[in-house]
DNA sequence: AATGAATGAGCCTTCATTCAT
DNA sequence: GATGAATGAAGGCTCATTCAT
C-alpha cells in the first residue's frame, strides 16, 4: 500500500520531532530530517514552506492536539483539585510518552524575535489561559483562597511542570516523570490553600 | 590608559549577552559582537577559542557571580522563609537589571547535546543543590513539612521564578517583576507549609 | 473533439513562447509552461525532449514557417525595392503579431556555445542568404552599385530590422512597428544606391 | 607586492568577463568566476552583493568606459563622416580587442523583467543619443538629408555595427571586424546622403 | 597584541526530469 | 497517453575562523 500523502506529512513531522530532538534546530540538516522521514530533500518543500514552517507546523499542530487532550480530560472533573491533577498528569504522561517532542518543546520554545516565537506564543498562550481559568473558577467556588495573583499562581503551575520535564529530559535517567504527580499536587494544594482530600 | 586586557575580555562579553539578547546566539554572528565590542573579529579570537566558547564563559562566569551574590545575600538569613526571600528577590531583581543577560539565560540554556550543556549544568546544578539545602534545612528545623519531595520543591521554587521571568522577557511591557516576589512567597509559604509570618 | 496530439504540441509551444516572453529562457520554469499549457508537467516530456528542446523547435518551426512567408510575398516582386520592402514589412509585420515569440527571439538568440547556437544557426542562416539573394540579384540588375560588401550590406539591412524590433518590445510603447518599413526603405535605398522611385 | 583592492574587484571583474563570455551568465557558476580570478568563492561576496551585481557593474563600469572613448575620438572630428567613422571604427575596433567582452555584450543584454535591464538601459540609451545626435548636428549642418527618421537613422547605425559585431563573435574566425569600417561607413553615406568625400 | 580581508566548508532551496499509477 | 508527486543533483550565498600585516 502506498503512503499517502497525509502519511507523509506526519512522517516528516515525526522525523523533525527526532531529529530537532536529537541535534538542535539550529544544527539539524533538512538532509537528515528526510533521511529519517524516507524521502528525497525536495519531498519536505512539497509540504513545507521551509525548515522553520516544520519547526512552526510541528509547534502549533502538536500543541494544539496536547490542550485539547487535556481540554478533554477535564470535562470530567468536578473541583479544582482533580482539575489541577487533569493538567498536570496528562501533562507529565504526555511528555513521558513523547519524549522527543517534550526534548523540542524544551528547547526551542524561546527564540526571541523570529516568526517562530508569534507562532509559538498562541498556542502557549491558549494553555497558559486554561491553567488561569481552572484557578479562578477555584477562586469562585471557595477552594482556592482569594488573595493571589492569578498569574503568578500560574506561573508556579506551568513553571513547576516545565522545570520537573526540563529535568528530566536532562537526567536522561530511565525514572517515571509521570509518577511525580502527586508530590507536586500537595504542593500545589498547600501553595493554593485547597482544602483537604 | 589603553583598554587592558581584562576589560577587552569584559567588553567582548558585554557585547555577547547584547547580542546575543537580540537576535539569539544561532542567528548571531561573530562580526555582531565585535562591532558592539568596538573590537576587530580576529580579536576575539585571541579571548575566546570560539563562538560557543563566548556562550559557555558567558554562562559560567555570570551564573557563578549570581550565584555567589545569592550567597551573601542568604547570609544574614536567620530562617527558611528570610532564606526563600532572599532567593527570590535577587534572583528577580537580577534578572530585572540585567535584562539582556536574562534574555540569553531563558532562552540559550537549554541546547541538547552540545558541549554547551554540560558547561552549564555545573553552576545550574550549583543553584539548584543551594535552593535544595534551604529547603532541606528547613525540614530539619520543622519550618517545612517534612513528607515532600524536595527535588519536586525545587523544582517548583526554581521553575516559578524562571517561568515568571520568561513571561516578562517576553512580554516587553515595563511592569516590574521585582515586585512578584510577595505573591510568590506567599504561595511557596503554603505549598512548603512555612509557618505563619 | 479529444485535442489531438498535434494540438496539444503546439498549445505548448504557444504557451512557451508566452512563458519565455515573459520571464526569459532561463527564469521560465517547466511547470509554468505546463500550466499554461494546461497539461501535466510531465506531459512536456512526452511532446520534448527536454527544456531547451523547447527552445529549439520554437525557433526551427517559428523561423521556418517566418522565412516561408516571406518567400511567399516575395515571389510576385518585379524588382529589388519590392523584393526589400516585402522583407521588411514583413518581417516587423508579423513581429507586430506576434510579440511574445518577437521578444523570444530577440532576447534568447544569443547563446554562447550551446546546441541552441547551432540549432538556431540553421534558419537564421537561411534568413541571412535569402536577404543576400536579394541584394546579389540586385547588383546583378544593375539595381544597386556593384562595389558594396554584400555581407556587411546584409548585416545592415538585418541588424536595422532586428535593432528596431528590439527597441520596440523594450518600449512597450503602442507605437506601430510596422510604419516604420518606409523609413527604413528609404535609407536602404540610398545606402545601396537604388534607382530613385 | 600584495594584490591591492582595486586589483582584486577588477581582477573578479574581468574574470566574470571570460566565464560568462565562454558560458553564458545562467550556465556560469560563480565558483567557476572566483576560480579565474584566483581567489575564493566567498571573496566574491565582499566586492559584489550577488551573481547579478557583478553582470550588472560589468555592463555599466565598462560600458561608460567605452562610451568615454568614444567621445574622445570624436572630440578633433570636424564633420560628420568623421564622427561616424569614429564611432564605428571605435566601437568595431574596441569590440575586436575586448572579444569576451564584446560576447557578454551581445548575448547578455537582452534579458527581459530583470533588474539587469535598467541598469543597463542606461549607459545604452547614452550610447543611443551620442549617435543620434551626430545625426542631428549633420541634418543642422546640411551634411544629412532632413527628411530621414533620427531613431530609425539611429537604429541601422547602431544595428549595423551590432549586427556585424554578433556575426564576428559566431563566426569564431580570424577576420578582422575593424577592417569593416569603410563598408560601413559607405553605406551610412549613401543612406544618410552625406556629401561626397 | 590587533586587525580585517580572505577563506572555503557547508547548507537550504530550486527545479528539470522521472515513473508509478 | 496523461498525470503530478517525488526525486536528488546542483549552486548561490553565509559566516566562523585564519593569518599576513
Amino acid at each position: 500500500m502506498a503512503v499517502s500523502r497525509e502519511d507523509k506529512y506526519e512522517r516528516i513531522l515525526d522525523a523533525a520531532i527526532e531529529a530537532f530532538a536529537e541535534v538542535g534546530y539550529h544544527s539539524c540538516q533538512v538532509s537528515k530530517i528526510a533521511r529519517i522521514a524516507g524521502v528525497a530533500d525536495g519531498t519536505i518543500y512539497l509540504y513545507f514552506k521551509n525548515k522553520e514552517d516544520i519547526l512552526i507546523r510541528l509547534f502549533t499542530e502538536r500543541m494544539g492536539d496536547f490542550i485539547q487532550l487535556i481540554r478533554s480530560k477535564m470535562e470530567s472533573c468536578q473541583d479544582t483539585r482533580s482539575r489541577l491533577r487533569a493538567i498536570v498528569h496528562t501533562h507529565l504522561t504526555h511528555m513521558e510518552n513523547n519524549r522527543a517532542l517534550a526534548t523540542v518543546t524544551q528547547v526551542e520554545l524561546r527564540q526571541p524575535n523570529s516568526s517562530l516565537y508569534s507562532a509559538i506564543a498562541v498556542p502557549l498562550r491558549e494553555y497558559f489561559r486554561l491553567v488561569e481559568e481552572v484557578i479562578e473558577e477555584g477562586i469562585k467556588q471557595n477552594e482556592i483562597i482569594p488573595s493571589l495573583n492569578v498569574r503568578v499562581a500560574r506561573q508556579m503551575v506551568f513553571g513547576t511542570i516545565d522545570r520537573a520535564t526540563t529535568d528530566w529530559i536532562f537526567a536522561r535517567s530511565e525514572r517515571s516523570l509521570s509518577k511525580e504527580t502527586d508530590c507536586m499536587l500537595k504542593l500545589f494544594s498547600g501553595a493554593l490553600g485547597l482544602p483537604k482530600e
